[in-house]
DNA sequence: GTCCAGGCCAGAC
DNA sequence: GTCTGGCCTGGA
């Protein structure tokens, strides 16, 4: 066990919830977290964390923790539009995750819900992934590798996991990466045009989905997903707009590299106020 | 019962 | 290339 001071610029629980990554459960003293074969059982306590399992050096890592936030959030404020998200969004970080966890997650993402969506990669975890031990009593597992995935039946998946229609998605795209056809490594090395094309080839990854993963999981910070959410907040700042994708292009154009920030800001805040949720938009 | 949830895919034009 | 309907499933 480590004992960590409070980061001053981390937001624990804002950047769990904030529906860019799923492995993670909330205990009543704190959190557990899980990436690739790291596991981190965080106790918080006023001042401090209590670190159980991996590293505490790691999981700063992870939570982009030694990057300094404060000049990229000064020059946002500057947008007066923006700056009441920077406000409400201090904490928010981009959270340093590996790509295949990413795609299993943002393919599980369409026409999900986040709830559902951390059940499924929990319970494939629990049911098909390597155990990383017992931490603070909890334990823990990683996410089944692609070769365990891609072997698995629909029927079982889908079944064991709540996944739904997505259980051929995942299996295909777990063939196409355990059998070489898609080099999750070369993807990194990529230019961000053809690395999305890429992803793309994997069955269940879509323009959104893989901007998702690009931002996500190999840390394209000019990467500018616009889902439902993105749409709504997007079309009350800077609308009127006539598709998803001139708002995607508007906002990478906009927010440059800072985009994929903005757009964890926006989808942050939009979710959490009720000014901005489903049916209660157009009230005064 | 209906609607919605961080869309994707196949088929039609 | 753009548009449309269908899709597992659980919760409000």
């Amino acid at each position: 066990m480590e004992i960590l001071n409070t980061p001053v610029d981390i937001d624990l629980e804002m950047s769990l919830t904030s529906g860019q990554a799923f492995h993670w459960k909330k205990f009543k003293d704190g959190y557990g977290i899980v990436s690739g074969n790291s596991a981190w059982y965080i106790q918080v306590e006023e001042d401090h964390w209590k670190v159980f399992g991996s590293s505490s050096e790691s999981l700063l890592d992870y939570l982009d923790g030694k990057k300094n936030y404060c000049p990229m959030r000064c020059r946002l404020k500057e947008d007066l539009t923006l700056a009441i998200f920077v406000e409400e969004g201090r904490g928010l970080r981009l959270l340093q995750q590996e790509p295949w966890e990413t795609i299993v997650a943002f393919i599980l993402s369409a026409n999900n819900n986040m709830g559902r969506i951390q059940r499924s990669i929990l319970s494939l975890s629990e049911m098909y992934g390597e155990e990383l031990g017992t931490i603070n009593g909890e334990k823990f597992y990683a996410l089944p590798s692609p070769e365990t995935l891609s072997q698995l039946d629909p029927k079982e998946l889908r079944e064991n996991c709540g996944v739904g229609y997505r259980d051929n998605y995942l299996i295909g795209t777990a063939k196409l990466i355990s059998d070489g056809t898609i080099d999750l490594n070369a993807i990194g090395e990529m230019d961000l045009k053809e690395a999305k094309a890429t992803l793309m080839k994997l069955p269940g990854v879509g323009t959104k989905v893989a901007d998702c993963i690009l931002l996500f999981g190999y840390h394209f910070e000019e990467c500018f997903p616009v889902d439902i959410w993105m749409e709504r907040v997007m079309e009350t700042l800077y609308g009127p707009f006539t598709s998803r994708r001139e708002i995607a292009n508007f906002g990478a154009e906009k927010f440059g590299h800072y985009a994929g920030y903005v757009q964890q800001l926006l989808f942050h805040y939009s979710r959490t106020k009720d000014s901005l949720k489903p049916g209660e938009r157009n009230m005064q």
